[in-house]
DNA sequence: CTGAAAGCGCTTACAG
DNA sequence: CTGAAAGCGCTTACAG
């Protein structure tokens, strides 16, 4: 089916050198002259090609290729984001000269798709990998970066005496929360709920406590029944506010969404059961979701630069791979407020 | 920084047989018996062994990874569309246990990048490709299809004596402007006009020569002043508006849009222009992509299944890799009309 | 049923 | 500056 694959051997006997001279040329090493070289080259180009990359890295070169490992437990409400994210990598990778091998786990407990991902880094088909979305910590993905591979991870803690090879980026959750509150409170709200992300998560975590701490700092009291559990998704926002309105208690004049899907469902309960939003109830989020302007109404949230995070995380990694970084990596990114129409002064 | 990696003489050696056992039973052959099986694959378990891909490869296995092409110029709005489809992708090709290396050709006619996609065949990282946005035909594919190479396309031709290693997969374009046109129809509507999509593309020819067909069959004829040019991307619907109503004539009561992204522009500026939609104008879409329902008006639109067009392109790319089916592949999958809000009678 | 050996297509010390 | 040769870690006829 395929027309003869031409090889070094054949490059080489065509040129008139040595294999080890087609691979030098190939690997840019400086002790070949120009005229080599160019000869080389010419047979190189003209026969079209590509040095089989198996060989290549069997014999010791890298993969060039990082795993993306995406864990969505089954939601699709972050298609978007997903989407930006996705090629985001891609397209920075492919900068680098890198490839992207695209994975996703509709479970990151179960067993079989945790052997399947440490296939992967076993397999050597990857220089490292990046993880979005990973519990924290996740037991596998430690065990992965014990075992010394160069991985990327984003919303985890950076351990005590960490590792090398391991790159942690967060957002200053701690910076947006402030911001969010201390906007409600400037409208002033002084009862202010929350709808908690996944607290398995470390921004689930890190927002819930940079919440209370805002809160505190605007002197304002945290009413526990205003709370609410929460994951992330635009299903979690959904039900936190029905059970809060089925408690038939005093309501919050504002609330804030651990993130703008969470945001997006709490809205849509609230205006399933009359609730105006904000007229009856001020909402802000956080990310700022690509649909969060289109929204209605236009969600006022925390924006965050996810392409930003992606790009960075992919160039820290690959750097990271080419051993010119040594020790582990950490960054925190600023987010900040945007105002749209989803809150309102009282 | 790695552990010692273990190799397949390793485990021969633990398991106390040679290499040439541990490979048959790696690879599932029959002539081994179950004990020494067993023995083999708890020295493998143990050791959380997984041969080397490269190796693998190398000595004649398939890489088990195919490649996603996603040729997109620039454009954002497809986003959702994209996401979908990429994941639609990835998961079917993990359920054969293949990955998928995904790639962006923000250009398909940069020599450059065209190269950088050829690199991916003939290194052989890939054991077949699929291309999506793709021209029809573009000549780069055609030359991968002509070296053999497993393709599968959407959106183009199949030729006169296609290549036993093409696959190509479509929409009934012709019948779904059939049904948008004879709704319209049905709704009174005759004055009916069209945004095309980008007619290099196949589907921007079928849909526009659906629609004409179309109208013959329900008697209409078209107004030549209200074929208006587009590219499949909102700015396109945008400013194929603009360029109709600029020029002060006779408007259509009802447009066909050659995507939803087509029709959303459309829509905005209809309404930028004081034009209610679908009160002094009728808009009908095609794809029914995920925004079409939260749009307001809500879209009518002909959907398409490009989830279920992937999940059957990934299927059959990898079947045709594992040469279980002969000669090319073709498929054409139907469309069905979607009422909501964006069309009225007259 | 099983092992020894060749071979896949590269890279890279080594020697000159 | 350059070539011969070993080696990367597998698979697979081949022989028994």
């Amino acid at each position: 089916m395929k027309k003869t694959d031409i090889n070094s051997t054949e490059i080489a006997r065509l040129a008139g050198v040595s294999r080890s001279t087609v691979s030098r040329v190939i690997n840019n090493y400086a002790n070949v002259p120009p005229e080599t070289r160019d000869k080389v080259l010419k047979v190189i180009e003209e026969h079209n090609y590509f040095p089989n990359a198996s060989a290549q890295v069997l014999a010791g070169k890298r993969s060039r290729t990082i795993g993306l490992f995406m864990i969505e437990q089954g939601r699709v409400s972050g298609d978007i984001l997903t989407n930006m994210l996705i090629v985001s990598v891609i397209e920075h990778a492919s900068e680098y000269g890198y490839y992207v091998l695209t994975h996703i786990l509709r479970d990151a407990k179960d067993a079989e798709l945790i052997k399947g991902v440490r296939e992967i880094f076993y397999q050597r088909r990857i220089d490292g990998g990046i993880f979005i979305g990973a519990d924290n910590p996740e037991p596998f993905i430690e065990e992965l970066i014990a075992e010394g591979f160069a991985i990327g991870v984003v919303d985890q803690e950076l351990p005590e005496h960490p590792e090398p090879n391991r790159i942690v980026l967060n957002f200053n959750n701690d910076s947006g929360m402030k911001q969010a509150v201390a906007y409600l409170a400037g409208l002033g709200h002084t009862n202010i709920g929350i709808i908690n992300g996944d607290m398995k998560r470390l921004s689930g975590v890190t927002k819930f406590e940079g919440f209370k701490m805002a809160m505190r700092m605007c002197g304002l009291q945290v009413n526990p029944r205003w709370v609410l559990d929460g994951d992330f998704n635009e299903t979690g926002g959904y039900e936190a506010i029905q059970t809060l309105l089925d408690r038939r208690e005093d309501l919050p004049t504002a609330i804030v969404a651990a993130n703008d899907s969470v945001a997006f469902g709490a809205i849509r309960a609230l205006k399933e059961r009359g609730l105006r939003v904000p007229g009856d109830i001020s909402i802000i989020g956080f990310d700022d979701h690509a649909l969060s302007e289109k929204h209605h109404p236009a969600l006022t949230t925390i924006r965050v630069d996810l392409g930003d995070m992606m790009k960075r995380m992919t160039a820290y990694l690959i750097t990271k791979i080419e051993q010119k970084s040594p020790g582990a990596k950490e960054i925190t990114l600023d987010c900040s407020l945007v105002v749209r129409d989803s809150c309102r002064r009282v």
